[in-house]
Formats: structure tokens, sequence, C-alpha cells
DNA sequence: CAAAATTTAGAACAAATGTACTAATATTTT
DNA sequence: AAAATATTAGTACATTTGTTCTAAATTTTG
């Protein structure tokens, strides 16, 4: 393997168990037994591997996205499969949701990044909501203001159900993934026709 | 005003616009023109403010929550009251929730005291859904499976609305508060009968 | 008012951290 | 094989940070 992937593997390894803000260069470098100078060789400044890292994550849900519009989401079964590969992934890059708001905050790219896909995100669930309406799945008695607080409340619990989990039930992973995603499944009950 | 007082007051204004890890104990010593020598007198260590911080949220929710127990919370009114204060003192408090991951890592009193009051939350939570089912409030056809995820969605939901605001819409002040406020209202719209 | 205490400023230290620099080694190209 | 390029280890440096120490100043107490 290319140093500069050993690199990234371990650093994610390392961000996920220590925290993003407790591993240096000079710990990711240990672990693989390389030099910091050769860490820096391959990445000059530490936020290269963090944005390297996003930008994995990223592509990895695009992924998702494609495989999941080829199925349709037309039904509650497909809408969980898609909870579910992305709360996988989540889980598989967990430093970064665990410390969002810090590294937005010090990589803006990632946080421009993030914006834009939450929009695009925003748009497309509200259009699966609208099909599902006229579908017969979900309701049709529901306000369009409702609809809408809706996708904020899925998109919060979707990017921070792991911190609730580090702050109270600290289960681990299948475990977590699998209750995390029952906790959001359930959001949809009391919507359904 | 005592310097202890003032150490937080400056600690707190510092930590919520900069974030609790681009602050140091010279930050604030230097923003209310005292020696860092004379900081650490009254505070030993940096967590130490931390943690007085903490308890100074912890004190303030509890007045909350008696202040509303005494009222009752038997009506959606009374429900919205009491998220419309728990919301405004978490954005008091905002450095705690925008970095609550981080801070119950780095100091576990902290995160021992949010886990027990979780469990006690969580707790009166169900107690007010099953006082609003048989009040003819909520719908009587829910199961105790998604009363049960609904706690944790709103919990998730009350404790990460900041930080999905810094990710996302930016809003500052009265506005952040109003518009989650009505995020999390929602959230109660298609269990009422 | 004198003694005791508390509070304060400022200097100093040690550890950690990001990263630049240098020289050696290994790999690829010609 | 020689030259050019890429990779690596190791050292070094500047900065930051939390904290400690000392001595002076201020406040409280008897």
């Amino acid at each position: 393997m290319q140093t500069k992937d050993k690199i990234l593997e371990a650093a994610l390894a390392l961000y996920n168990s220590n925290g993003v803000n407790n591993i240096t260069t000079r710990h990711i470098a240990a672990s693989i037994n390389i030099s910091a100078g050769n860490l820096h060789y391959h990445f000059k400044h530490t936020d290269d591997i963090i944005q390297a890292l996003y930008d994995r994550l990223s592509g990895e849900f695009d992924g998702i996205i494609s495989r999941i519009q080829q199925a349709n989401i037309e039904n509650l079964e497909s809408l969980s499969a898609f909870a579910y590969e992305s709360f996988e992934l989540v889980y598989k890059y967990r430093f970064i949701f665990l410390g969002f708001v810090d590294i937005g905050a010090r990589i803006p790219s990632i946080k421009a990044a993030y914006q834009q896909l939450m929009r695009k995100r925003k748009r497309e669930f509200k259009g699966v909501f609208r099909l599902l309406v006229s579908n017969g799945t979900f309701r049709d008695d529901i306000p369009d203001t409702v609809w809408t607080a809706l996708v904020t409340q899925i998109f919060i619990v979707a990017d921070f159900w792991l911190s609730n989990n580090e702050l109270t039930l600290q289960l681990e992973g299948k475990k977590a993934i699998n209750h995390y995603t029952k906790v959001f499944e359930a959001m949809f009950f009391p919507y359904m026709r």
C-alpha cells in the first residue's frame, strides 16, 4: 500500500478512537513506523489529512446516494435501507461527526462542502416526502411547515446520534448503528397512513 | 464583583464566541486585565473553569424544571414554554453544547452528571407523554417503542440544534432560538389528536 | 496600628505541537 | 550505468499552553 494511504488509514483509526484533538502527526507516524518528517512530506499540513478523510467520506456518501437513486425511494423499506447505509458510513468516519463543529470552524472548505450537500439533500428529502404522500404511504393532512421541520429534525438526528451515544449509552459498532437506526425510523411512524 | 465571578463571566463570553478549544487562560485573564498568575490562583486548572460554568448551567436548568413543575405540563403550550426556556439556556451556554463530546471526554464528572440528568429527564418525559395521551391531547394508537424513540429524538434535537445551526444557517441569538424552537415543536404535531 | 491573611503581577519552566530543513537512501528515467 | 527524482529519517526551531513560583501589594483581623 502507498504510504499516503497508510497514513490516511492510520489517521482514521486513531482519530476515531482518540478524538481528532488528541492525535498529532507524530502519533500517526509512529503508529505505522514512519518518521514525522516523512508524514509531512506526504501531507504538508495536519488539516490536509482531515480534508482528505472528509473527501473520502463525501465520495462514499455519493456512492450510496447514486446506488439508492437507481432503485428509487417509494416505500419505507428503501428509506430504511438508505438510513442504515448512511449510519454505517457515519460510524466509519465517526471522528468527523463527533467533532463536526470544531472541524468545520477549523477547515472552512469542509463547512462549505457540507452546507452545499445539505441544501441538496433537503430538496431531495422534500421530494421523497411529496412522493410518499401522493403514494398513499404518508398522511396527506400534514402542513408543509411540518414537513420542512421534519427534514431539519432528520438531519440533526442523522448527524448527531453518535454524539448522543457518546454522551449517554456509549454503544459500540453494530449495536450503536442498529439502535439509532431504529430511533431514526421511528421518526416516520406517526406520519404513516 | 468578585474576581472569581469576573473570570467566569469573561470565560463564558470568550468560550461562546471563539470555542472552548481556542481560548487559553491567558486570553481570559487579558480580557479582564488580570495576570494569568492571578487567574490560576482562583482556578488552579483550566478545567475547573469549565466545570464551574457547567455547574451554573446545571443550576439554572434545575430552576427552569422546578418552576415548570409547579405549573404542571398538561398541554402543548406548557411544553412549548419549557422548550423555549431550555433553548434560551442552551444558547447562553452554547460553548458547552457545541463541544459537548469533547468536554465530556475531557472532564468525566461533567459526562457523569449529564448521564444522570438524562436518565431522570427520560423518565419525566415518558410520564408527561402518558399524561397527554390519557388527556386526549396525544393519540392513543402509538406503540410504546415509538414513544421511547421519540424521547431520544427529542434529546438529540434539544442538545444539538445549535451544532446544526453552526454548520448550516448560522442564525444568531433570538433568531436561532425562535427558529429551532419551532422545529422542536413540530416534532409533536403528528402525535396530536 | 501591627500582624496575618489574601490577592495580585510577572517571570520562568516543561511539555507538546506543527512544520521546516538537511542529508541520506531508494526508485525511476534516460 | 548515470542522472534525475522521489522518499525517508532525524534534527531543530518557534510557538503555544498549562502551570508553578516568588515577591510585592492589598485587605482583613486582632
